[in-house]
DNA sequence: GATGAATGAGCTTTCATTCAT
DNA sequence: AATGAATGAAAGCTCATTCAT
């Protein structure tokens, strides 16, 4: 691979990630060419250099976005041996990232509204599917060795599949609701009040 | 006495239904006034003579749209008396209704990504707010009817609300990932399981 | 002549006078048929009823409102006997209608604008050509019963034809330019200045 | 360094210039952004790349002709040294104007109108108070220069500035009762009248 | 005769995209 | 390879005009 090449597709996931900025701030349609232009720091022209349309770079933007994420998931994972521990600050984690700020949950809601609205889009259908299945994964296999070691309580692999799809559904939906009710609950307790039925119920 | 006799007020709403319906297909910016005109099956100036602004007329969508929805829970947890089946009624016919079509859901997460966008817009706070207390509250009431008919074992009220926030936030957060990962999971199972862990461990 | 019929032209003149109000705030174009109907009390449509269009309403409020003009100038000049009273009356009439509101001028002014650009259009070219003969002819007239009287010094007719437009253009002149500098000047000074060299050197 | 170098200024002139083409047709309103792109020979969407909006290039295509106008004045005014001659030139060169083609004094009138109607915009207040201020002086100081020399009889600075003033001002009433009238008189002999006065009977 | 609901042409403005440099 | 000037399609919106009542 040459280091033209290498340079190509780094200019890429710049133009991108300053697109997934963009984005975040009002979904697609907020994402002018000039903005992310300016937030790249480049020609409004270059882009299309990189880009066929901006369709295609949504979708750049949205797949890289999804690749950090799995990527953050994946380094999350590995950091800690003990499975409820990983578990709950793989739940910390996300909720400190969509607490932070409000943009990130604004990113996510476009993100899957640009999904359901392109499903039939075959460019990103396999990517966004493995990213799923991917994230859904990780959780299940948290789950899987705390049964391993005895830790947790489950009914087989189908089980913590399961658990781990509702737990990731969960999440997005509190931050979702959390938001859009204007902040009307202790976003925190509903998670504490998840997670504790799910230990303490769930898989024990 | 007019020259015309028009219901102002009904075809309001069926214009913003045809809205809605146009709305679901991509959210906000992928309402054109030609589009919506095109669907009412009037003339684009026509809008103009019910709504002031396509600002006024995506609110007004919304909220009609969360009229009705709130009108049918209101509808459904009065059909039945038992508690747990009236809990019942109200998860499946949600699911119903979302995995109908998947137009719903987009017209969920399109209300979502508004709303949040435009949090400081005091036109739409106010009811939006309402709709989301109303929609706990009914949850809450038939869990806490569960209660005193000791049907369910809750720890007051607050647990009540908590328990409805979360099943309410549960089923658009997994309706959300059934549709953005191409239907990779069997939904019903999913809710199941929930509600089973729901109902046999947190309210027993 | 019919009751009826009377009615109905009194009627276009209501609409018109109405109409020459709206008009006088930014000219042809702010004129909307919604706020003239609103002006004159009358629904949209019925302005229908008496003018053909927008464009023969404007002529018409135009031409009415010049002929009111000329019917005031005629008035006045039949008030008085002394020739230079007369016509210092006149001139003082003419400033106190443009100096009591800017609308006056602004109305003179669109009225101007919307003539020369139509000076093809024979529906007002008739009119406007004879508002203009009848106010130069009165002026003239003025001057010529000065001249009869021996108060005034002239040669000719010609030359109280002269004089008279003369004057005309200079009392429209100075009335824009005060407007348009922003009242930089003292307009009845200048007026005084015109008037005394006419009166003192040019007709003694 | 640019990819494709325009005279950015420049081309502002043109489109201004354009613009000044279509407002003289029928002020304001009858400028069209695409009839000014037309004029202008470019695309609807350039003239946005070098005004912001349409009511800019109206004040900037105003200031631009006013310019124009003083610049002229202050050649005229250098190239003749007897004050009288002076004088006679600037009336002269101002009726060519006006008489060369209709158009002049349906772009003056226009302009007059648009400043009426927005004399609080202090975006061209400023500059269109200077125009006039500049206008005034350039004559009353060739009346001034007459008075040095003896040439002319004058009382005073002020005596000056109030016959300029009134100068100019006749001047625009006389072309603009010509047109408006059809031409039913001869320009020219109405303005030999005035200045026959003027130069004879006023500052002799 | 009087009305105002309905309409589409046309307005100003934005912006993804192209292309000469 | 990189740029930004140029563009026209399409957006939201206004309004003169029509017409059923």
């Amino acid at each position: 691979m040459s280091a033209k090449l290498v340079d190509k597709d780094q200019k890429r996931r710049d133009i991108a990630r300053a697109a997934m900025e963009v984005f975040s701030r009002g979904g697609m349609d907020a994402v002018s060419m000039r903005l992310v232009a300016g937030k790249a720091g480049i020609g409004k022209g270059t882009i299309y250099e990189y880009f066929d349309s901006k369709d295609e770079l949504i979708a750049a933007a949205i797949l890289i976005w999804i690749e950090d994420l799995i990527e953050g998931a994946r380094l999350l994972s590995q950091q800690e041996v003990d499975p409820e521990k990983r578990l709950r600050i793989f739940v910390g984690q996300t909720m400190a990232v969509f607490t932070r700020d409000q943009s990130a949950i604004q990113t996510a809601i476009s993100v899957f509204q640009v999904i359901l609205s392109n499903l039939d889009n075959n460019l990103w259908f396999d990517p966004i599917q493995s990213a799923f299945k991917d994230t859904w994964k990780t959780i299940a296999q948290i789950i899987m060795d705390g049964s391993e070691k005895g830790v947790f309580r489950i009914q087989g692999r189908e089980d913590a599949k399961k658990i781990a799809i509702n737990l990731l559904a969960f999440l997005d939906g509190i931050c979702l609701h959390y938001y859009a009710s204007g902040g009307r609950f202790d976003i925190k307790e509903q998670v504490d009040h998840y997670m504790k039925y799910l230990l303490e119920e769930t898989l024990k």
